[in-house]
DNA sequence: AATGATATGAAAATAGTTTGCACATGCAGT
DNA sequence: ACTGCATGTGCAAACTATTTTCATATCATT
């Protein structure tokens, strides 16, 4: 079976990778990299998505699934659960970290992070003895756009 | 088919239910009534484990799902993705607006609630233009007893 | 109580996920 | 670079979860 990878310009955030997947003793494997990329290039996707795309690159499902389940566990990757479905998403070592507002209209998805919630989740945490490793934060309502037309009708 | 169902000494919260459903135009009938005091009992709970509770007050699968997605249609419940599994919860209406510190270890759940952070969010939304509706905030690492285990091991 | 509209349960159909196994591949040691 | 072995991968099949279909039961209204 002959993969469809093309390798990027930049092998920057690549190298990081196959480092960090060494050094928790797992292999470095041609479908483990593609799935990669296809987080780090499509963004937040849903499962069914990753594994069509995936599909699309000779990488078998079974495969997508096992791969999505080691990231988890070498914490590679986040769930974002918009709404009804769950996204999945490089986590913040190679993303940067932020937030989402989800417009439950049109979908449109607006990123942001602020530090003042940064620092308050940390307050929160440590009164409570908590260990805090990662966190999300969602929100849904209307995007400027939807609003407006929403407003009109 | 007869339901299990006991009444309960409280009423208030159970009619709140009752009324919103009509004024939704939909109807007040018992397995819906079963599944709401399942949620308002149980806490947050995962779908297999709804499906289970209600089974045995005789109330099928297939009207869980239902049920599910029109009490989700209606915003009476959310869900919150605490790491791999989504989980159902009554909405802000009938429990009272919170977030999740999640252990990863014992999968002990600590709710909490911050203003800064409300006021945050609120400020963020108003700055995108965003008319805000709902959001979450999960947070994952580890419980007091973990870290504390984890630190001696 | 009778009526009409809708919710429910049971079965069947689909979709999503996991498992078992033969073969392919990554990588450590030569 | 070549070899050997441990592990990853794809395929098929098992299994689980979710949706659809339809006859019957239940709800709200008259
Ligand atoms: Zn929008
Ligand atoms: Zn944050
Ligand atoms: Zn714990
Ligand atoms: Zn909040």
């Amino acid at each position: 079976m002959q993969y469809l990878l093309k390798y990027s310009e930049t092998m920057n955030h690549e190298a990081i990778f196959k480092d960090r997947l060494r050094a928790a003793g797992e292999r470095f494997t041609t479908p483990r990299l593609g799935i990669f990329r296809l987080l780090y290039r499509q963004g937040p996707l849903s499962m069914p998505k990753l594994i069509d795309r995936a599909g699309s690159e000779g990488i078998d499902s079974v495969t997508v699934y096992r791969t999505v389940e080691l990231f988890r566990r070498l914490d590679f990757i986040q769930e974002v659960g918009l709404g009804r479905q769950r996204l999945l998403e490089l986590s913040d070592d190679y993303e940067a970290h932020h937030h989402h507002l989800v417009c439950g209209q049109c979908g449109r998805i607006i990123d942001f992070d602020s530090a003042a919630i940064e620092a308050e989740l940390q307050r929160v945490s440590r009164a409570q003895g908590f260990q805090l490793r990662t966190h999300q934060l969602e929100a849904t309502g209307l995007c400027r756009q939807c609003a407006a037309t929403a407003a009109t009708a």
